[in-house]
DNA sequence: CCCGGGGTTTACCAAATTGTTAAGCGTACT
DNA sequence: AGTACGCTTAACAATTTGGTAAACCCCGGG
């Protein structure tokens, strides 16, 4: 499940901005930005960005009352936000915490630290929203899908499903009933970078009713998938 | 930030269950429920809930039974249970408390009092849980780990681990079924800021494996790795 | 009854991941 | 210095997974 996270960059100092752009769109991250903080507040108020870096030493309105002003506004509570500093420059990690900031980059920049920095926030912030257990109960059948042990059980049995398995199977178990249209799917399955052909949801679908019965996979024809307990 | 804790609700009359778990979600609890002794168990072995109400009168496997089954599975054994009785079913403590049970919450139920019971219980629980030694065991084979002595034992015999794979391997076991993907790994065991190859995890999984035997560190491919003891 | 638009399967191949072994490097200990 | 050990990397082997093409089906409409 791939998604695209947005990055907004607030530096006044172009070449830096530049520098940081560059990695980060390369690693394929929606990158967007801003050369001071007040622009910066404007801009993060309209993406809803996943993730700021913010320069500390601006000229105006610095990283530290930026990042402050930022945590008031209600939509971007969820929001994680990282300083840029300098290295040396202690006394400002201490009014960086205080003022909501959830982590620390220290310049000179190596583009792989940044990079493996970026992806931990992102991650440790994102993973407290997902599910971890999902558990149907049926007629004669009991399917539970544990994200965090990769496991799906049937009727007691532990079975052990490849990722795209997995994550299709847990994707139709999330709203059971409802049905995904194939954009639907690959949209969330597949992210909506990634173009595979017209028959591989098919068989993705067969391999998993292959594994968990054919009775749960229903198909509607010309509209979608659903999953079913019956 | 708050942890949501899970709390497992086995009773046989959907009355019951529906009062509690009213109760339950309305304070913010992630509730389960199942109808008897064995569903309870399989759902518990999945979930591993933080608490299991558990009704003592039950048709078919009585909640002392289901209590006692419960207490065997490793991984619950840090679970809280609690029964539910009717007042005056004075016999059944004493059974009760041998099972393994933490305390009695009897009927006829009061919110309140249910709710700050709980609480009380899962304060307990909390505390106990930062232990600097962990301990598996699994069919044929139990494997302690010991932070403070940094000291692995495979079935009575100590053996003692470099740094990175001690590292590992107690980070592996903290949470056994767990599925730790490569990045997880890299974050906890290495750091976010250092930057290692892509086999590095490997080969320290492959010295594990010849250390601790095959059969406990297994493999989800495109995922990462988990610890099993069976 | 035949045809065409999906959907299903199968077989096969390419790509992605992981497993293994061995060698290089650095550090601690002797 | 000499030796041992731990950590990484490199290189290559072994596996698994994912994707596609193509043959097959099923069903409703000419």
């Amino acid at each position: 499940m791939e998604k695209k996270y947005k990055i907004l960059l607030v530096d006044d100092e172009p070449d830096i901005i530049e520098f940081i752009r560059y990695n980060l769109i390369k690693e394929g991250f929606e990158v967007y930005h801003a050369e001071n903080g007040i622009k910066a507040i404007e801009i993060a108020k309209q993406i809803e960005p996943h993730l700021i870096i913010l320069d500390v030493m601006m000229p105006g309105m610095d990283g530290i009352e930026t990042c402050s002003s930022i945590r008031q506004i209600s939509n971007l509570k969820k929001t994680v936000i990282t300083f840029l500093t300098a290295r040396g420059e202690d006394y400002s990690q201490i009014a960086g915490f205080e003022a909501g900031a959830d982590d620390y980059i220290t310049k000179p920049i190596k583009p792989k630290v940044l990079i493996s920095r970026i992806n931990a926030l992102l991650k440790r912030f994102t993973i407290e929203t997902e599910e971890p257990v999902y558990e149907m109960n049926g007629k004669n059948s009991r399917i539970i899908i544990n994200r965090e042990k990769y496991l799906v059980t049937k009727n007691g049995q532990d079975l052990i499903l490849p990722r795209k398995e997995f994550e299709l199977l847990a994707l139709l178990v999330s709203k059971p009933e409802k049905v995904f249209t194939r954009e639907e799917i690959y949209q969330l399955v597949w992210g909506s970078d990634i173009i595979v052909g017209d028959r591989t949801i098919d068989v993705h679908i067969r391999k998993l009713r292959e594994k968990i019965g054919e009775d749960h996979i229903v198909t509607i024809k010309g509209v979608g998938y659903k999953f079913m307990n019956e």
